[in-house]
DNA sequence: AAGGGATGTGAAAACGTTTTCATAAGCAGC
DNA sequence: GCTGCTTATGAAAACGTTTTCACATCCCTT
């Protein structure tokens, strides 16, 4: 039932390192190749990777570890990850840790298992702190969290800027009351706290953080919260499309129009910020140059391992809409 | 430095048959499990799964194959097989097709090569058609999109029911000029056509069915020229999330108010479809339920592999929200 | 005390490839 | 015509596991 390449081999007269050659690169004579070839077609034979890899010691396969792969800035990077690895003839498993260190752990685990060629990784900021590049025998790309300068290539947003953006943007707009949002868990959202925090100074203003799970659900409860109470914020800045979507959904939800109430302004410009009515201010991430950078930095890695540290740094575009309309 | 098997067993003073078993759940003395687990501790030992799958033809894999992972709805399905394949011990391996019949071909033969357990795949209606069980070595499950009744296990709406749904709606709400502009790949778009059609008919009410690309873009330029003529539908139905997107963004970009100036009435309940002002009414899909069906079909038919084939119909909800209101 | 079924263990085969190694054939230079 | 170099080919080793098979050992039954 199942044919292997012996079989094919005896189909064309031949040894199987004569299928192997005829089937890959080696040096064989174009009768032989043909021959080769009918009998591949003649016997249905499909090569069994398995076996390929664990000779060729090379697995050909990328792996991907993301918090959530329903987070729209995940399943864009996603994407160009994906189409650059089938460009290069790899296979992309896909891990899913929700933000749990415990998981990630795991996966980075069955990755060293799966003997894979390359890791893309998007890790919460306990484990980007713990990760050491000698642990793993293949390169890793950090993508959207890096975490404190370590010893692995990433490819991430200036969010220190980013953050600071958006506060110049709504200082500029006439807001001085001006609270920030942002995720508990990536190095991420400290970094686009800590732009938030230092363009408040410098703007003398009196800053307001609040810390979430990065997820829709939490993001609105707090919003729905910090809304409630009397002497709340004019404008917020949310740090991710998650949790602009819960304040979204919060303000909605208590009546409080924007930017009337309270000027709105995140992260990620998903296709439905400018669906909104008014429409939100977002920085846009790059995601798409950032998944194929990131792919990049982990081909050139396998190509030079002893090539120094390269950390990508992207900028983010504002896009300023309705709602941090002038006050 | 590449420590194996047979390192394992030579720090414990066993054979790799012990080990083997040790690490598996093969019938092994207390005593030694513990002196193998204190050696693959002291070793860093890891299995290489190329080779395990290789000697136990056992891939522990799962293949996951859509058009395209950012479609909300892939992505949602897709979130719910990982999940069900990490539970069960096994790693996903995903692709996107971007709808062509022949990246179809390339990742089914790719699933091949991989000896995967099981795919699971939403095909075109080109390639549904052609699906013979016989050619796959394994269970395939068919989700969203099953096409004429075949030999595979699928997990589906009742799209008929749901475009019919749409319609019975929108003539409830009054409206009577009802267009409907379905996507030209799937056989889903044509079942929900069909669904409307029918329901059409019922009302004695004359259809208008245009056909366009399932993404967003093209459907923005069918509706921006269909909303420019002169008799132009009171009411759209519009077979997915994208192609609702795409509607939207032509009504909003012509100036024409929903429902006012159309009446809009799609399928996928995605987050944002509430946030536009006033809500599109939906038919919600039970996504994760979806990819948990898929899943257990899947995991069904490999315990069962005569088992007749089965189709799991589950129906779509009708979400009304303002974008229907009454005329 | 002998027979017999569990039970635990190791040696070696097996999984399906690629790669190494040896060899034969072809050809250039002398 | 011989040597040396390249090229095409096949036999066999190798990749790192799991599984088969054979063999002790132990305990229970008779």
């Amino acid at each position: 039932m199942a044919v292997g390449i012996r079989d094919v081999a005896r189909a064309a007269g031949v040894s199987t390192a004569t299928v192997s050659r005829a089937l890959g690169k080696g040096p064989v004579s174009d009768a032989l190749r043909e021959q080769v070839e009918a009998a591949v077609r003649a016997t249905g034979y499909r090569p069994n990777l398995s076996a390929r890899r664990l000779r060729s010691q090379s697995a050909q396969t990328i792996g991907l570890i993301v918090a959530d792969i329903r987070n729209p800035f995940f399943t864009a990077v996603s994407r160009a990850v994906e189409d650059a690895a089938y460009r290069a003839g790899m296979r992309l498993i896909l891990c899913n840790t929700g933000e749990d260190a415990e998981r990630e752990a795991l996966y980075l685990r069955l990755m060293q298992e799966e003997r894979v060629t390359g890791v893309v990784f998007a890790p919460t900021r306990r484990t980007a702190e713990r990760l050491r590049p000698e642990d793993f025998p293949f390169p890793l790309v950090l993508i959207d969290r890096t975490g404190p300068p370590g010893g692995h290539d990433g490819v991430v947003l200036d969010n220190v800027a980013a953050g600071a953006l958006l506060v110049d943007h709504l200082v500029e707009q006439g807001f001085s009351r001006i609270g920030g949002l942002f995720g508990s868990t990536s190095s991420t959202a400290e970094e686009r706290r800590d732009g938030y925090l230092s363009a408040m100074r410098r703007h003398g203003l009196a800053p307001q953080v609040r810390t979430v799970l990065p997820e829709a659900e939490p993001a609105e409860g707090e919003v729905a919260r910090w809304l409630a109470e009397a002497d709340r914020p004019e404008a917020l800045v949310l740090s991710n499309g998650l949790i602009l979507m819960g304040a979204v959904r919060a303000a909605r939800a208590a009546g409080i129009p924007w930017p009337g109430g309270i000027a709105l302004a995140g992260f990620d410009n998903e296709p439905w910020t400018d669906l909104v009515e008014p429409g939100l201010t977002v920085i846009e991430q790059p995601v798409t140059e950032i998944g194929a950078q990131a792919m990049d930095l982990l081909f050139d890695r396998l190509k030079h391992p002893d090539q120094p540290v390269r950390k990508v740094v992207l900028s983010g575009r504002l896009i300023a809409r309705g709602s941090t309309a002038r006050r």
